[in-house]
DNA sequence: GGAGAACGCCCTGTCGTGCTT
DNA sequence: AAAGCACGACAGGGCGTTCTC
C-alpha cells in the first residue's frame, strides 16, 4: 500500500519524535564566495545523514540580525544550526544562543567554548605557504595587502604573513589594510604600498613582492604595480588566496591558495552531529576527525589549505 | 506569558494547519555564480514574507537527481517549490512534478504550462546589447563564442547575437563552441575563432570583436587574442556577460552585461505565492508583474539585463 | 500484534457573564 | 424587571505518527 501513492507525514512524525530532521545555516549575504560554496557542501553532507537543509541570511553581520536568524531556526524547531562566521561579529553572535540545540560556527579563529564547537581552515598556514613562496623565490621585501579588520580570515593571514618572515629573518614592512575585499580596495592599499618608496619605519626599499590577502584584492594589486611602471613577477610577485574562478587567467596567472571550502562544510556537519548522536531517522552519522594543528587547545580545529603555483610570483 | 519563554511549536502548527511555512530551492551544484546568488535573493524574499527556505542541491544535472531532490522536498511537506534550472534537463524534470504543491522554474527559456510558471533573464536583449555595442563602436565581424549547449543561456545568448548581426546587416561568422564556462574553455574556443583567418564559409577575414558568453570565458579569449599578436581593443574588441567580481579590474577592464539575479530570485518567491495565496501566516504576498518581452506567450516572463561599458570593448 | 494514548496546536461548540432593549 | 444579545472563557476533538501495553 506504501507502493501507490502513500508517503509518510514527517510533521506528524517530527511532533511526535520531537525531531524535525531540519538543521540551519546562517550565512552571510555578502561576498558570495566562500560561504556558498561551504553551504552548498553543508546541505550535501546533510542530506546524505538524513537532513534537510533550511538557509537563514544575513544581510549586515551585527549580532542582532544574526540574533533574528537564530531565533527563526528556534522557532521552527530546528535539530541543529551551522553558523559560516567570517566576521567577528558573527562567531559572538552564535556564543549567546541558547543550549537547547547544537551549533557549530565556522570561523578560522573563534574560542570554542564547551557548548560550541568551532573549526574552519588555516589561514596562518595559508599564509605562510604564500609568504614562504615569495621568499623561497628570493623575494626578501615582502609586503602584505589585508582584507577589514572585522574578518578573522583577514586578521589570520596577517599574523602568517609576519610569522613566516619572521621566522626567515625578513624585514617586516609596514602594512596596508584595504577596505574591502574587492579589486578596487587593492588597488587603492598597492598604491599606498607602493608610494613608500623609503625612509620610513618599514625599511628603506621598495617591496619586492606583495602578499594580497584575497584573488580579487591581488588583481587591484597588479594593476597598481603596472602602474608605477614595474611588471610582475620580474619587479614584484604577487600571490593572493582563494583560487577564484578564472585566476589561471589572469595576467599574469596568479599564484594563490586554494581553501577546502567543501571539506570545511562537509567538516561542520559531520561536528554537529558527531558526539555519538544519529540522524534524524537514527543512523549513525560519522564524526569528522582532523587534528588541530595550531592554535591553543580552546581554538578551532583547523583544515589546511594548499598552495597553488602559477605564473604572478 | 508568552514573553518568558514560550515558543510556539510550529511543527504541530503545521501538523493543524497543513502548511509547512516551508519553501523548497533546487539549486545545480556547479557553477556557483548565478544560482547562488539567485538562491541568497529567493531566501530573503521568503524570510520577508514568513517562509522558511529548504535548500536541495543537485550535483549532475540529470532528470533522476532533480527528481530525487522535489521528492525529498514533497516528503517533507514542503509548501512551495522554486527550481533553479540553467539546464535544459532541469527544466524538464520539474516539469514532471505532481501538481500538489506549487512550482515555479528559474530558467531563460522553458515552455510555460498552467501548472509550471517560469520566469528568467533575459539573455537574448542582454546578447543584443553587447553585440548592439560593438556595433556602435565600429565593429563589423564580430565572433561569438558560446557556452555548451545544455545551457538555457548559451542558446539565448547565441539567438541574441544572431538577430543582432541580422538587423544590422552585418556578416554571421561561424560560431565557436566552448566545451564549459571556464576561461581555460574559452582560450580554446578563441583560438579556434583566430586560426580560421578567411577563406572558409563565414567570410574572408578575422573577427574585430568577440562577443563571449560570459565574463569567465571573456578572460581566456583576451589570453588567445593576445597570444596572436593583437592586441584587445585595438585590434579585437572583447566583451563578456555576467559582471564576475573583479571584471572591473582585469587586463583590460571588461564591458560586460550585468543580470539582476537578486530581482529574478525575488520574482520566483512572488510568483510562487502570487495567485492571491497568502503567506503561511495568512498574510498576502505581493504578486510579481513583469512584462515578458520576446518569446511566445507560452515562454518565461523575462527579466532585463544592463549592459556595462568598461575598457574592453 | 493490535488497540490506544500522546505529541501541541487550531478550531469548534458550549456555556456563562454582562450589557442592552 | 425580564428577556434577548454579544462576547469571552473553556473544554474537547482531531491532525498522523510513534510507542507502549
Amino acid at each position: 500500500m506504501r507502493g501507490l501513492g502513500y508517503r509518510r507525514n514527517s510533521t506528524a512524525r517530527a511532533l511526535k519524535t520531537r525531531r524535525t530532521g531540519l538543521i540551519g545555516v546562517v550565512s552571510p549575504g555578502d561576498s558570495t564566495f566562500g560561504p556558498s560554496r561551504m553551504t552548498l557542501a553543508i546541505e550535501e553532507a546533510a542530506r546524505e545523514a538524513g537532513y534537510a537543509t533550511a538557509l537563514s541570511v544575513v544581510r549586515d553581520p551585527d549580532p542582532t540580525s544574526v540574533d533574528e536568524a537564530l531565533e527563526f531556526f528556534l522557532d521552527r524547531g530546528i535539530d541543529g544550526i551551522v553558523v559560516i562566521a567570517p566576521v567577528v561579529a558573527m562567531a559572538e553572535a552564535a556564543r549567546q544562543i541558547s543550549r537547547t540545540v547544537p551549533v557549530v560556527v565556522l570561523a578560522s579563529a573563534a574560542e570554542q567554548t564547551p557548548d560550541m564547537q568551532v573549526l574552519g581552515i588555516d589561514q596562518v598556514a595559508g599564509a605562510r605557504m604564500a609568504v614562504r613562496h615569495l621568499r623561497q623565490g628570493g623575494r626578501e621585501r615582502i609586503a602584505h595587502v589585508c582584507g577589514p579588520e572585522e574578518y578573522h580570515d583577514a586578521q589570520g593571514r596577517i599574523i602568517g604573513w609576519r610569522e613566516e618572515l619572521r621566522d626567515a629573518g625578513l624585514p617586516l614592512l609596514p602594512l596596508a589594510r584595504a577596505g574591502g575585499w574587492s579589486a578596487a580596495d587593492g588597488h587603492a592599499a598597492a598604491r599606498r604600498v607602493l608610494a613608500r618608496k623609503g625612509g620610513d619605519q618599514g625599511g628603506g626599499e621598495a617591496p619586492d613582492a606583495i602578499f594580497a590577502a584575497n584573488d580579487h584584492l591581488a588583481l587591484g594589486v597588479v594593476q597598481a604595480v603596472r602602474e608605477a611602471g614595474l611588471s610582475v613577477p620580474e619587479d614584484v610577485a604577487v600571490v593572493g588566496f582563494d583560487v577564484v574562478d578564472g585566476a589561471d587567467f589572469f595576467s599574469p596567472p596568479l599564484t594563490t591558495v586554494r581553501q577546502p571550502f567543501e571539506e570545511a562544510g562537509a567538516a561542520a556537519l559531520g561536528a554537529l552531529f558527531g558526539a555519538g548522536a544519529g540522524g534524524p531517522d537514527g543512523a549513525t552519522v560519522p564524526r569528522v576527525r582532523r587534528g588541530a594543528s595550531s592554535g591553543s587547545s580552546r581554538g578551532p580545529s583547523l583544515i589546511q589549505p594548499r598552495l597553488v603555483v602559477r605564473a604572478s610570483g
